[in-house]
DNA sequence: GAGTGGTCTAGACCACTAA
DNA sequence: TAGTGGTCTAGACCACTCA
């Protein structure tokens, strides 16, 4: 009758654990299929409450609590009196969710961004393992520098499998108006959802410190940062290098 | 007849804006104030949610948003079967909810804790700004060091405003065996709720070299910490100053 | 005025804990 | 067995949006 009609039996697998799961629970992964499988694609309305309550056959409420969640996740964006939309990173509000880079005084605002490099490479081992490949899997390479106001401020690499970005070129990211991550979303159907990111502070080799404009050894703090799409699998691999001169790592501890 | 008897009138001050706010905001913030104000201290039991209903006049479901969104803000702590608890920094996971400093191979361990001074100095400005104090009162200043397997690796400095920490003194702080803020909590009623950091990649000078036995010049990744307890109130400055050969600061973009 | 998400209620049953 | 939080339902009304 509902989804939940196959849960408390503990049926199927003799030896597997229980896994019960509270309906709300089945619901909210049937909607991330849905989202996951382009049913409904970012930037779009998705079908209401009753209506999705209908169609799982039970109670609005709980479709409430599931969509609760997704909303928490910012994998959906709900808007009193017109109904529940796909996260999308073409808005202004998703432009800073993942750019932890702030300017010590005054607001942040957009950079110039200079592609340095894009090529196809097989992964180094390092790279394939982050990524969870098989070492010598294709990835797509890019290395940039971005500016603010004249002042380079950030070199950063990317790594990306190359299975999921196979047209991605040097052109595509210059012409493109926007953040990479609305490219990766609307051309190549790749959705960040997530990323940690591991921070260090190191001195600036050679040829860094050039692109940089400072002096070699001048203090850098790098962030290596693994992206996560649905499914909490990983589909990019960063390596940014900030000047801290002017600007700050910001994180929040709750 | 119930908080919400009061809401949607506009009442009172004529040019203030209407102010809205659902019935379980209205519990929530009672329920902080009871928090803050002591009536449940940390790690005791709370009442249970239909006592809460009743006392407050409302229906339990509007109690359990209310602490739904306590629980989420690491405020309280819910154990089904048991009840509702006041959150503690005196639990295994409440241990390293402030620690972002993690080792590259293996799991966290506690640290080796030098207090190298305590001191009542007068606020410097900078410190006085940013925890709302006027420049010139007093506050307590700390400074430590950590070690981790015989390695000094941590260098912090700690500014608590005077009016709240009247008692600390090096002792207090040495004898005392847990986190700190486990000590700022029990003894000094003062309970660290949620801070933001700035980080920063910065040489280090000759003192700092000298106590973290590395060179002068040797970046360090540097985090200035402003915590803050019930009432989003400013309480404790922190700049830490850590090195980052075997260690790495972790962040979680969501 | 119709449709959407947001709040609130009352009541039922479940899972877990402890006496 | 009693008490707690966790889930689920059904229904009411509100606030907001838009045609």
């Amino acid at each position: 009758m509902n989804p939940a009609s196959s849960n408390p039996g503990g049926d199927a697998s003799p030896g597997a654990s229980p896994t019960f799961s509270p309906l709300y629970q089945q619901i909210k992964a049937l909607i991330t299929q849905s989202l996951q499988s382009g049913e409904w694609k970012p930037g779009e309305l998705m079908p209401s409450e009753v209506e999705l309550a209908s169609r799982f056959k039970v109670s609005q409420g709980t479709v409430r609590k599931a969509i609760d969640e997704l909303a928490a996740e910012n994998l959906v964006l709900r808007r009193q009196g017109k109904g529940t939309f796909v996260a999308t990173h073409h808005e202004e509000r998703a432009h800073f969710r993942f750019l932890r880079l702030m300017p010590d005084e005054g607001v942040p605002h957009q950079a110039d961004n200079r592609i340095l490099e894009v090529k196809r490479i097989r992964a180094p081992a390092e790279v394939a393992r982050l990524l969870e490949l098989k070492s010598g899997d294709a990835v797509v390479y890019v290395k940039r520098l971005m500016a603010f106001d004249g002042a380079p401020t950030i070199l950063e690499e990317l790594w990306l499998p190359g299975q999921l970005f196979k047209g991605l070129t040097a052109e595509r990211l210059v012409e493109y108006k926007g953040p990479m991550y609305g490219l990766f979303e609307s051309e190549f159907g790749t959705r960040m959802i997530r990323a940690t990111e591991k921070i260090k502070a190191v001195a600036a080799d050679a040829g860094t410190a050039q692109l940089l404009a400072v002096p070699e050894g001048t203090p850098l703090l790098v962030a290596e940062r693994v992206s996560f799409t649905y499914g909490d699998k990983a589909v990019e691999l960063r390596r940014g290098m900030y000047l801290t001169a002017h600007h700050h790592y910001l994180s929040e501890l709750s």
